[in-house]
DNA sequence: GTCTATAGTGGGATAGAC
DNA sequence: GTCTATCCCACTATAGAC
């Protein structure tokens, strides 16, 4: 019943206004009464294309998982292995500041691993974590939690306003990188 | 009118008590209602000690920032500067896990500096930040975002099950921290 | 002044019938 | 897709007890 999610149906229409309303409003303001005015339809309808407002989320969160790794490969494309960290992580801050209410949102809680979507959702995204540390596990994670963290500070200003957010990122990547 | 809320007062037991539902239900969990059943009121009352849900949520998180601080400041004591890093991150960690929903709930969005009590409970953690970095500002940020990352990577399980959380750990600041 | 209650508002998600 | 209806939520107004 809620498989078919391909672009152009209306499902993926409704995610694409949903999208916009977390952007715009943030999590809270994610409201199915909202969502529903802006396609000039009722709130119950929206319960045709998605099993709940749960659901629905998840479908952003897989949405915003394969946008993630996607803007991580396109970063890569030709250059040396020695830049990807750099440049890979680099990609994902930018997609987080593009997005940053998506960002958070799959960030905020456990992702639902008994949606299948989602499990098929977070694999190309580890895959790239894991090419960034050139295959190095331990590394890898130290990278993404930094990065991570890194995203978390800016979008919630907690770093201190002087702060050279650049210099910080480009420091602590070679230094976590950086063979002993 | 809101702001005796020291020890022992209507206030704090009220607080405490959202806490403690905070921790068993998670942050949508924390319900007024829910919140004045146990503590054998009426919803209302609570209005009474709290101008409003997000006050009250603004209060647990600064009591949850200075605790942060505190178990910092306690885990470093009579030890050498040279260890301060790994000793506090480890404080920081163990206090997260221990709870869980109320360091989410601080680091979930931005904190409202409209609050004195926030502003005023956000600078002992800042300290604590940059002691453990030896004045470094610029690492000192580094091994806070790093830590931060970790943290969230493993309360909301995103670390493949196989990954050594406290090597990570043990690497990752060592290298953040390290002179060129 | 402090704590509480009752009654009510408006807005949420959502089920069921059409 | 629609409607109506239910039950949840945070929150307010007001007033009474100590």
């Amino acid at each position: 019943m809620h498989e078919a999610r391909g672009l152009g149906s209306r499902a993926d229409e409704v995610l694409q206004a949903a999208r916009q309303l977390l952007e715009e409003r943030g999590h809270d303001g994610l409201r199915m009464r909202l969502l529903a005015d802006r396609l000039g339809i009722k709130a119950p309808s929206l319960y045709a294309h998605f099993a709940g407002k749960r659901d629905m989320e998840n479908a952003l969160i897989a949405v915003g998982l394969l946008e993630q790794a996607q803007a991580a490969a396109d970063a890569l494309g030709d250059t040396p292995p020695e830049e990807d960290v750099a440049r890979m992580w680099a990609a994902y801050r930018a997609w987080a500041l593009r997005n940053p209410a998506l960002h958070q949102l799959i960030g905020a809680r456990a992702l639902d691993r008994d949606d299948p979507a989602i499990v098929a959702a977070e694999r190309p995204g580890r895959a790239m974590v894991l090419r960034s540390a050139r295959g190095d596990r331990p590394t890898a994670t130290a990278c993404w939690a930094f990065a991570y963290g890194m995203v978390a500070l800016e979008l919630n200003e907690r770093v201190p306003p002087g702060a050279d957010l650049d210099a910080i990122w480009r420091a602590g990547l070679a230094r976590i990188v950086r063979e002993d």
